[in-house]
DNA sequence: ATCTAAAATTGACCATGGTCAGTTTAATAG
DNA sequence: CTATTAAACTGACCATGGTCAATTTTAGAT
């Protein structure tokens, strides 16, 4: 049932993420290259696709596991009693989702799983901004309309969230920053 | 202060566009190729990246085009009275932004400016579909909530729209269809 | 220890988007 | 008509992601 999965495999795939993540602390996210990783790593390029289906499934892999960091940092912190807390405590993820272009481009491609039987990090990290949403408004201490179910309520706000990110990076509406346009969306959602 | 542009130029522009339209309505947009397409308009590939930045470019121009022509019949349609009614509105839409994957992400990655003196068809585009809402959200036969301005509803709607979008290439969400999951977001929106 | 099959790895090779120094063509001046 | 200059065009070349037949390594059986 099980596959045998060597200890190199493990080992090799390690070599592999430390040197992409060494590469994104020098460079950034979109300046990785593969050859780049593979040579650091002093593996053969073949090798990299036989541990990651494309790059982007390696980014998947780095900014899913960057977004569960962030997600569980804010997780950790205070409920938020009102809109304009909720907008504070996202903004960790507002800064790293706005920190490159190409960032923001990976995560919505990844934001929902292509299949079932592949849910990457990146999906499962959307999940979990879910989650966290739906705790925060159904805690007594956020009041929220209740004429609906709290689970719209919870998805609406991770429609706000994309929104406000992603004319981030609209010059035409580059003027105000993305917690000031998001909050009074989450305002007048959650009434 | 004009551009001397020679009747050339717009010729062998039109060459490439309807080589590029051909292209797609044989294969779709993701499998365009930009060498198909400067071997079928009969000029060297150096050419087309003379006319287009890059193939972005150019998917910039056919999708905006065609979201145009959507967007001005919807415009025609008659003025939605309920959220069911908007829904039913904007499937057109719906079904060309669901259709390709590939023009999901395109359509997001132009759907803002990237500078101001370069706004292309997708950017505008999303402004023409944001004025329509506004125009639908300030007439009064749909009744809507009048707490907030009719620009922060029309936004509003946008958001959701996306997310009802997004949401249709996640196989964890797949069991109901754009326009039923977009349906409960605007009724709740637009109270 | 040796054999064997499966897993892991290799690197030459391919596909495709994109660049640019050089060439051709068109517009304008004299 | 010819010279001059700027615009348009060309295609060889490059950059980079991705493939795959061949090779090496590992785990398990005898």
């Amino acid at each position: 049932m099980n596959k045998p999965v060597q200890a190199r495999t493990l080992k090799t795939r390690a070599k592999l993420i430390d040197a992409a993540k060494a590469v994104v602390a020098e460079s950034g996210y979109e300046a990785l290259r593969v050859e780049e990783v593979v040579q650091r790593a002093g593996v053969a390029k073949g090798t990299f696709f036989a541990h990651f289906r494309d790059k982007d499934a390696l980014m998947d892999q780095l900014l899913g596991a960057q977004l569960r960091e962030i997600l569980d940092d804010i997780a950790a912190g205070p409920q938020p009693r009102t809109a304009a807390e909720m907008v504070t405590a996202l903004a960790p993820l507002i800064a790293f989702a706005t920190s490159e272009r190409y960032v923001f481009d990976v995560v919505i491609r990844h934001s929902g799983a292509a299949a079932i039987t592949e849910i990457g990090p990146i999906a499962l990290a959307f999940e979990q901004q879910f989650r966290l949403s739906l705790q925060w408004v159904t805690h007594p201490d956020l009041p929220v309309r209740d004429d609906i179910p709290p689970e719209l309520l919870a998805e609406g706000i991770g429609a706000f969230l994309i929104q406000a990110i992603s004319l981030a990076f609209c010059a035409l509406h580059s003027s105000v920053s993305v917690e000031e346009r998001l909050e009074p969306y989450l305002r007048a959602w959650l009434r």
